[in-house]
RNA sequence: GUGGGCGUAGCUCAGCUGGUAGAGCACCCGGUUGUGGUCCGGGAUGUCGCGGGUUCGAGCCCCGUCGCUCACCCCA
């Protein structure tokens, strides 16, 4: 093995048969967003890096230690996107998408990256579809945000997932709480690097594994119980909403969002069947956000899914694609003149719609069969000195193995036909 | 950054107290000079991750190293 090139570290890839999955739930994903009115925003993979410094957060751990940060020929330095809302954030000011109606409303995909150490359902390059909704504070929005997420899960056919959901209320409803806890916390009798971490954000701590702080933490004041009359109001609209349409929830007041922009309404969903890391997606709102980054101050709420998890919690279920790869006939052609002739209506009935294959160079009928039941095809046809002669061949049913002669002038209708 | 587990055929793995490497699947060929799936017969493939040490002898023991993997922190 030494001397073959490995990928590098903690990159998730994919390749067949499993890349048509990776395909699959892409483009699963992606209808309901349609369907509610989003429109694709393609984005570049790496930024300037202050964007994320300013737009994530200083003091997150994806910006103090997780980013590929690198300095270009002209000396600026660059980072390869560690997550997408920023950057939607950024095109959006720089183009001036927020001037007309709004919301904006704009979905994205591709890989992200993070400098961690990997391990089950966490890579250093991973993939994430993701939508914004900016411009417009409306409960409604909310939900509509999250239904279009849960829409998606349920299309590809997940039933182990589950939707936990908090507010952390607008931002004097957090100062009230913010004190509060900070109090509580001082009052505990913590280590150093933890006391460090909830000085950082105070939140962090519902979220720590840890039993014995678990424990600690298990009095500690609640943001939900601190939100004002709007907040709550806000939030009552949201859980309405939701309930409206079916979509099942739990209030987790303990949720912690890994990204500092958040406020308001935010979410994330779990999947049971998973490793340590069981989110298959999230989201929220983010008030400052844009102004933070130089914009109009406009509130927005999106999400970002992972691909990779999804594909690993499809795994876990079990969860069959609909249709593989479906091909329509298998063409095996003997001998050189029937090569020939073969390649050229071969071409043809691709150009008319057909999914053709064909047996590649010369391996004897039987190997050429074999090759065709592998294909999947439905139909296959066997081209030699014979059929050239005759102008027919024998249409071959696969699955039940009969056969019906043709002539080659008419296998595009009959083949138009037997397809219907 | 910290800790656990594992590196043997393309894949999944077996390999006894150290004795010179195997199975299943996949692949190729044949049984059937031009018709697949089932069945039967045959075949190819390994620097046993890499380097060193102990030993008459190492896939197995020891040391180092690289890689993978799971978990912590954190997150998709």
């Amino acid at each position: 093995m030494t001397g073959k090139f490995q990928a590098p570290k903690g990159v998730s890839e994919y390749f067949p048969p499993r890349s048509s999955h990776f395909d699959f739930v892409l483009r699963t994903l992606t209808a309901p967003a349609l369907a509610a009115g989003y429109e694709l925003i393609e984005l570049p993979i790496f930024e300037d890096t202050e964007l994320f410094t300013r737009g994530v957060g200083e003091s997150t751990d994806v910006v103090s230690k997780e980013m590929y940060t690198f300095e270009d020929r002209g000396g600026r330095s660059i980072t390869l996107r560690p997550e997408g809302t920023a950057g939607v954030m950024r095109a959006v000011i720089e183009h001036n998408l927020d001037r007309g109606q709004l919301p904006v409303k704009l979905f994205y995909r591709g890989p992200f990256f993070r400098a961690e150490r990997p391990q089950a359902g966490r890579y250093r390059q991973f993939y994430q579809f993701g939508i914004e909704a900016i411009g417009l504070n409306d409960p409604q929005l909310d939900a509509e945000v999250i239904a279009i997420a849960f829409e998606g899960y349920r299309r590809i056919g997940l039933k182990n997932f589950s939707l936990h959901l908090t507010s952390l209320g607008d931002s004097e409803s957090r100062a009230s709480h913010r004190s509060r806890l900070m109090e509580y916390i001082d009052s505990l009798d913590l280590d150093e690097e933890t006391r460090n971490r909830a000085k950082k954000n105070p939140l962090r701590l519902f979220d720590d594994k840890r039993p014995e702080i678990q424990k600690l933490m298990a009095q500690a004041p609640l943001l939900l119980d601190f939100l004002n009359d709007e907040s709550k109001n806000n939030f009552g609209e949201v859980q309405d909403a939701l309930s409206s349409i079916d979509i099942p929830f739990e209030i987790n007041p303990r949720m912690v969002r890994g990204l500092d922009y958040y406020t308001g309404t935010t979410f994330e969903f779990v999947h049971s069947g998973l490793g340590a890391q069981s989110g298959i997606g999230g989201g929220g709102r983010y008030d400052g956000l844009m102004s933070t980054l130089g914009g109009q101050d406009l509130s927005g709420i999106g999400f970002g899914l992972g691909i990779d998890r999804i594909l690993l919690a499809m795994e876990a279920e079990k969860i069959e694609l609909p249709i593989a790869n479906y091909t329509d006939l298998f063409v095996i052609a003997l001998g050189e003149p029937a090569r020939k002739r073969a390649f050229v209506m071969i071409q043809e009935l691709r150009n008319q719609g057909f999914v053709v294959e064909q047996s590649y160079g010369d391996r004897g009928l039987k190997g050429a069969m074999k090759a065709a039941d592998k294909s999947g095809a439905r139909f296959s046809i066997v081209l030699g000195d014979a059929e050239l002669s005759t102008g027919s061949v024998e249409l071959k049913e696969m699955a039940t193995g009969q056969a019906l002669s043709v002539t080659l002038s008419a296998l595009a209708k009959t083949l138009a036909e037997k397809s219907r």
